[in-house]
RNA sequence: GGGCCGUUAGCUCAGCCGGCAGAGCAACUGACUUUUAAUCAGGAGGUCGCAGGUUCGAAACCUGCACGGCCCA
């Protein structure tokens, strides 16, 4: 690994090889670097001994008046030979007594700036008080005696305009810091001929080193793997970077307080669970030492979340993650971000309103209307959104299915088979197979599916007027499911009953994801839990939608990958 | 799990039929006090993902592996 070998190339092996008068492994044989020790004490001598001095390996050089003789060299190529470099101006700094300060305090923001000065005049400009700005140099154009620098900070770029005559010592040392260094400076602000807002500096630090390399300033960082594994750069390099992350931060904040305005509660409960519950998918699996015993990563809240509903917290939620051991894709992680929420005196077509006037009014606070963009096309969410059965679903043209199969098991079995479909144990999970298969990714418009089979359905509350469906919906949009919600069953006897016969599923080894039955969780019901309506809500899948990007990698700062290999 | 594609300098990428490893940017040296992908000049930088194989000769062809991407399950 690299990061071993620069670590074993450290200032501190280099200085102590400079005090014993051994020869320095680390430096390159070669005309450039000699010739370039040579430059830098020049420099430093005519300088007179004040800011940047020649470190070690440079007088050495000087000392013995050549290169090495190269027989216990290791070269140093590429990166290191760049990292090297930047770790020996550290050493220097460190022995001219710089520390890594942090005495420096801005009180202004690059963006901040950019605005307040949009429509300044002259004059403006001319009375206008000091500044102070902080942030990485992310690039530089250096002129002799003045440079520009572009400064980057959180909300955005300034640039700087630093001339040697107004710096003193301060800008030879600026020549030897590195593209990278997070800086302070201290100016005022002036616009230059092409009318781009800088800060003509007077005062300048340098407050951190970047020891390595930055990508570059002109692509970026445009390797997927690198980016996802050091997001870090991903986010110094690309502003499209930060500016998913901002908006997942936006999202999840006005959902909050949107819900917080409307008495919801937001609560924790456990991420590690003795059973594993409260949806259909194959949970990790964890170990407690001093207990002995496994415990489950939870795939869902919703087991929890109701008891609060027994307990009398009549609008809870919970906006966090959940773990569920699938195959990782363009829309699954193994750790996803969801929001839960319930409401007792509601069902499931309170929440497909609330859902609707929930989306709209994120709509609107993120960019002013409720039109939605998908792949290009715009849906506008201040008008209801679609709302389709199932069934009816199953039934759109390109599907190829017909009302009869739905009344033949055997029809519907082949059609099934027909499509490629593993045998399932109930009419009503092929449905839902087909539908998976044939219908979800063709949902782009959003719209919400309602009337599920109850065997797809085991924590839902049946339909009063037919015992076969579900009080439930899924709202899709862009062709994946984005949000999942029903009526909640609140009898604890036919929950009880549901979740044996899920238990008998899982035994029986015919569905591995079949929920396990949940004594305490039918406990809690038996002291009676109020007529409720629940709803699940993929928070990564709506950043990936508002955010219009495809991959659910995108819209999480570090999405499990593989480890590198490492040998 | 299966198929296809990718992995070459710090970054972004060329590299054709197997014949000396390339460019731009970054970095380094020099010049330059309003540039903005600064400019000009110079020198340098490579375990061609890893391991085998074929060959006089492999970045390229073959096999396996690793990681990533896309599609399918």
């Amino acid at each position: 690994m690299p990061e071993a070998r620069c670590r074993e190339a450290g200032p501190r092996e280099q200085q102590a090889g400079y005090r014993l008068g051994q020869p320095d492994p680390f430096l390159c044989t070669g005309s450039v670097t000699h010739q370039g020790s040579a430059h830098r004490l020049r420099k430093r001598q005519d300088s007179g001994g004040a800011g940047w001095r020649a470190g070690p390996l440079h007088r050495r050089v000087s000392e013995t008046g050549r290169g090495m003789s190269g027989r216990a060299a290791v070269p140093k190529t590429g990166e290191e030979a760049i990292i090297t470099a930047r770790r020996a101006r550290l050493g220097q700094l460190r022995e001219d007594g710089w520390n890594y300060p942090n005495d420096f305090r801005r009180d202004h923001l690059a963006t901040g700036l950019q605005q307040q000065c949009a429509d300044w005049t002259a004059d403006q400009f001319e009375s206008a008080a000091p500044v102070r700005v902080a942030g990485r140099m992310m690039s530089r154009r250096v002129m002799g005696k003045a440079a520009f620098v572009d400064l980057q900070d959180a909300s955005g770029r300034i640039q700087l305009h630093l001339r040697r005559d107004a710096l003193q010592g301060v800008y030879d040392d600026f020549r030897r810091w590195d593209i990278g260094d997070l800086v302070g400076a201290s100016g005022t602000l002036f616009k230059t001929r092409t009318h781009e807002l800088s800060i003509r500096v007077d005062g300048l630090q340098l407050l951190s080193k970047a020891l390595r390399p930055l990508p570059g300033k002109y692509h970026g960082l445009a390797d997927r793997e690198l980016r996802y594994r050091r997001r870090y750069l991903d986010l110094i390099a690309n502003a499209e970077c930060r500016r998913i992350f901002r908006l997942r931060s936006r999202i999840i904040s006005f959902i909050r307080g949107y819900l917080e305005a409307q008495d919801f509660v937001e609560v924790e409960t456990p991420m590690m669970h003795v059973l594993p519950g409260g949806a259909t998918a194959r949970p990790f699996i964890t170990r407690h030492n001093s207990l002995g015993m496994e415990l489950y990563l939870r795939i869902a809240p919703e087991l929890y979340l109701k008891r609060l509903l027994v307990g009398g917290m009549e609008r809870v939620y919970e906006l966090n993650r959940n773990f569920r051991n699938e195959g990782l894709s363009v829309c699954h992680n193994p750790e996803f971000t969801m929001l839960e929420f319930y409401q007792a005196y509601a069902d499931y077509g309170t929440l497909m309103d609330f859902t609707e006037q929930l989306l709209r009014a994120l709509l609107h606070s993120l960019h002013g209307s409720a039109v939605l963009n998908i792949a290009g096309q715009e849906y506008d969410l201040a008008k209801p959104i679609r709302r389709m059965t199932l069934r009816e679903s199953l039934l759109q043209p390109h599907t190829g299915l017909s009302p009869a199969q739905f009344n033949d098991a055997a029809a519907l079995q082949a059609a099934a088979m027909a499509h490629g479909i593993t045998p399932q144990d109930s009419n009503g999970a092929l449905e839902y197979a087909l539908f998976e298969k044939l219908v979800e990714s063709t949902l782009q418009e959003p719209v919400f599916i309602t009337a599920y089979p109850i065997e797809v359905s085991p924590l839902s509350r049946q339909c009063a007027d037919n015992p076969a469906l579900a009080d439930r919906f899924e709202l899709f949009m862009g062709g994946v499911e984005i949000a999942n919600g029903f009526s909640e069953l609140n009898d604890p006897e036919e929950q009880a009953a549901r979740l044996r016969a899920q238990a008998k599923r899982r035994a029986a080894g015919t569905a591995v994801e079949a929920m396990c039955y949940d004594q305490e969780f039918i406990t809690a019901l038996e002291y009676g839990m109020p007529p409720a309506a629940g709803e699940g809500i993929g928070i990564d899948r709506l950043v990936m939608l508002l955010a219009g990007v495809s991959a659910i990698r995108d819209v999480i700062l570090f999405p499990l990958l593989r480890p590198e290999r490492t040998d």
